[in-house]
RNA sequence: GGGGCCGUAGUCUAGCUUGGUUAUGAUGCUAGCCUGGGGUGCUAGAGGUCGCCGGUUCAAGUCCGGCCGGCCCCA
């Protein structure tokens, strides 16, 4: 029948054809009418309502507290902190006028809240019995894309959520920096499936205005990285300029330390590029919406009434585990169109349940990532199918670790460097240290350094570019 | 940053080269029936600022200009 309806490219064929139409047939999201902005359908918001919610108890248990922030920044309190400014401000939306009055001090959409927030914390903060002070922030961040959008991965406006801690140390700071980036990887490789590479990042490539940067990198099908999440030490860069400080124990005067870090719906584009197939999404059963699917099957009004309510009997003793289970009733189409429709969907595992089935005593389960068919007999309804959900998840990781450790390489060799480049893929190389090195490969190949790896080796190598003796090797990348 | 393609009903689209009465088909939607284990079949019906603004013309979906929006490829 119509083609249309589902996915008409295939993964390996168009890779970017293929993420686009997945975001708009699987209804996670639609285009707004104004460019690089996206519409969350309810579909698509609920996956981050359970990234949400997973990272939001973690924060919450690590003594974070959210708060709300406006989304107006005055151009004069932005600029504060130069290098942060001078980095932010080619991505600004500027609010000129209210009404038809001009503003003077014209107001930013808010790229990130540092300034905002350091401004707030200046005035809150007078001792040392103040800090820490752990605050979240689930809100969306704004910076203009004017080429090269794409739903969740390069957007105008993006859902995230940036947490700004205040703290008496630098060693509490930095604490708080890795603590962070520890929770944000078990998050995205427990809950997406997603295996991370952590470390730095260079300082060319650093949050400006950090004193460091720390970051989780993954590597895409396409054999390009991206960005999962970032996580920042900000040294007093921030507290001086915005007057952050504290009087400390012996009473004196003190700058605190700084850190901040977000994770933003980009983890949904990564999900769905690093999972999906050609029939659609595939969900790692941890976030997805719909967990289990189950599609009655009847020919008469009588197996009608005994299918349902078998059906509700499943889905009942499964809801008491927990689990987010649909009963797909719809009349008005056929189990064909659904099975199809579940599948784009990327519900991990359907339930059908017939007359057939009713007459044996055993369901038919279908897993989304294999698309394997087996039967469950009714008694072992409820241990079958967690069995299975886990199963499921932890296959998703294990294929995206294989995925990562294939597409990563350790290459010592420029020309080979730039050969493997063109293939995509992430180059484990050593490197001097040198920005000037990053630039040179930047222009040659459009890779530069995702992730200085906290593992890193460096065995008396020489740097890929320049020849000197390296410092450290690091993981270089086309990006997203 | 460079290049290419595109915009007609919810969706996919014909028509545009060569302007001419009531804009084509499918799908989806609504109603009724038939069906149902992998995208069903029949009948009837509703659904359109032809992306927007302007120009040329007796006449513009069609030609011209600008703008808005989308996709892909390369850096």
């Amino acid at each position: 029948m119509s083609k249309e309806i589902g996915i008409t490219v295939k993964k390996n064929e168009n890779f970017s054809e293929w993420y686009t139409q997945i975001v708009l047939k699987a209804h996670l999201a639609d285009y707004a009418p104004v460019k690089g902005l996206i519409v969350l359908r309810p579909y698509g918001y609920s996956i981050w309502e359970s990234l949400k919610s997973s990272l939001d108890l973690k924060l919450k248990a690590t003594g974070h507290e959210n708060g709300f922030l406006p989304v107006l920044i005055p151009q004069s309190l932005l600029s504060k902190e130069s290098d942060h400014f001078a980095g932010f401000t080619p991505e600004v939306f500027w609010v000129t006028h209210s009404g038809d009055t001009e503003i003077g001090d014209r107001l930013a959409l808010r790229p990130t809240s540092e300034a905002l927030a350091y401004s707030m914390y200046s005035k809150w903060i007078k001792s040392w019995r103040d800090l820490p002070m752990k605050i979240n922030f689930w809100n969306t961040a704004l910076r203009a894309e004017i080429k090269a959008t794409k739903p969740f991965l390069r957007t105008s406006e993006f859902l995230w959520q940036e947490g700004h801690t205040v703290h008496t140390t630098k060693e509490e700071a930095e604490a708080e920096v890795m603590s962070i980036l520890d929770m944000y990887k078990k998050t995205v490789e427990e809950e997406l499936a997603i295996p991370v590479i952590t470390g730095k990042k260079s300082d060319k490539e650093k949050f400006v205005g950090a004193v460091y940067t720390t970051t989780m990198e993954s590597i895409m099908p396409d054999g390009k990285a991206l960005q999962m999440g970032t996580s920042h030490f900000l040294g007093q860069n921030f507290s001086k300029p915005f007057d952050v400080k504290f009087l400390d124990r012996q009473n004196v005067e003190t700058f605190a330390w700084q850190t901040s870090w977000g994770v933003s719906w980009r983890l949904i584009g990564a999900l769905i590029m690093i999972h999906g197939d050609d029939k659609g999404l595939v969900l790692p059963p941890r976030v997805a919406p719909i967990q289990v699917v189950i599609v009655p099957i009847y020919y008469s009004p009588e197996d009608r009434e005994a299918v349902l309510g078998k059906a509700s009997e499943i889905k009942d003793a499964l809801v008491k585990h927990n689990l987010r289970v649909h009963m797909d009733v719809r009349d008005e189409v056929t189990p064909g169109y659904k099975f199809h429709d579940w599948e784009m969907k990327g519900v991990p595992l359907r339930i059908e349940l017939g007359p057939k089935d009713l007459a044996k005593g055993k369901m038919v389960l279908v897993r989304r990532d294999n698309l394997k068919k087996t039967d469950l007999e009714f008694e072992n309804t409820e241990k079958g199918i967690l069995n299975m959900l886990d199963e499921i998840q932890q296959g998703l990781f294990e294929n995206a670790k294989n995925l990562l450790k294939e597409k990563t390489k350790n290459v010592t060799d420029y020309e080979e460097f730039k050969s493997e480049m063109e293939k995509g893929a992430f180059l484990n190389s050593p490197w001097c240290g040198e920005t000037k090195c990053e630039e040179i490969i930047k222009e040659s190949t459009g890779a530069d350094i995702r992730v200085i790896p906290f593992d890193a080796k460096n065995e008396n190598s020489t740097c890929i570019v320049c020849k000197k003796p390296s410092k450290t090797s690091a993981i270089f990348a086309r990006s997203y």
